[in-house]
DNA sequence: TTTTGACTTTGACTAACTTTGACCTTGTGT
DNA sequence: ACACAAGGTCAAAGTTAGTCAAAGTCAAAA
């Protein structure tokens, strides 16, 4: 097992103790006996987004990392949803995917304008057309895991 | 928690039990533990306007520092905010403008985590860094007038 | 066996937040 | 005026976390 798997499991530990896992990255790194930025690989390779996972951090004196597990319960549909869209996305099907989960109340009321708003070619216009779909696919998972 | 905190929580404290928080800079620093400009520090990151707060001051002989939270208009907040937000902002400047929204009752409830979530770098991460503030400031306006 | 490619590991550099202290400005009382 | 008593400013130093590209590992494919 590598220093990867080593980290994942001390994170994991964390989150099934208590519903959310914090701590310092140099202090954990220390406790694994690795450089701190392998932290950040562990989390973005084992931690993100797209496996249900929602990461805050803060730098500076008195910094933290946290992650915590993204409510399943009314939110597997979200979560599905998630892992459906791939690295693009068009518009029409952001729309239909938004309206599927409106639809079936995985996502409040005001949402899915909202959603749509965020990811529509206006917002995007700035986005050079052959990012877009791509821009797109990251805005869009990132606002449904934060739900 | 660091000593930032600590003194935030603090004022946090004075305004609840009543409407405004009334101290002296040093007599307060001391409390703490710290030099007295700490203080400013907390309450121009913590307090500022842009999070809702009014602070007046008064130097020499019975100086102190007043703060209160200010109520302001929800509905042309809003608008405000959009006609305030330029061609480009960086994250910081959204979360302290999303945070003032929501604290006033101009968003609802869960729509701050979920704007922070559509323009966070994290969403924008395909974004080449150079466009990546005024990409966000094009979503964060279209986001704010379909809220 | 060699090559290739996905996954890991590392560390130099960067960005963000905090803490401190020296020096400045303003108000009050003599 | 003068002295003292506040608070204000700012830049340097300290403390974290983030990014990125280069190098390492290892197993599957050629």
């Amino acid at each position: 097992m590598g220093l990867c798997d080593d980290i994942a499991c001390l994170i994991d530990e964390l989150l099934r103790s208590e519903d959310v896992a914090e701590f310092g990255r140099a202090e954990l790194a220390g406790r694994v006996g690795c450089v701190p930025s392998q932290i950040n690989y562990v989390i973005a390779t084992r931690f993100s987004p797209e496996r249900g996972f929602a990461v805050e951090s803060r730098r500076g004196g008195g910094g933290y990392i946290r992650i915590r597990r993204v409510a399943v319960d009314a939110g597997t549909l979200v979560m599905h949803t998630v892992n459906a869209v791939g690295d693009e996305i068009d518009l029409r099907s952001c729309a239909a995917l938004t309206a599927n989960l409106r639809q079936s109340g995985a996502i409040p009321e005001g949402a899915e304008r909202l959603i749509l708003a965020a990811i529509g070619n206006n917002a995007l216009r700035e986005v050079p057309p052959e990012t877009r779909d791509t821009v797109r696919a990251a805005i869009f998972k990132q606002i449904l895991i934060n739900v």
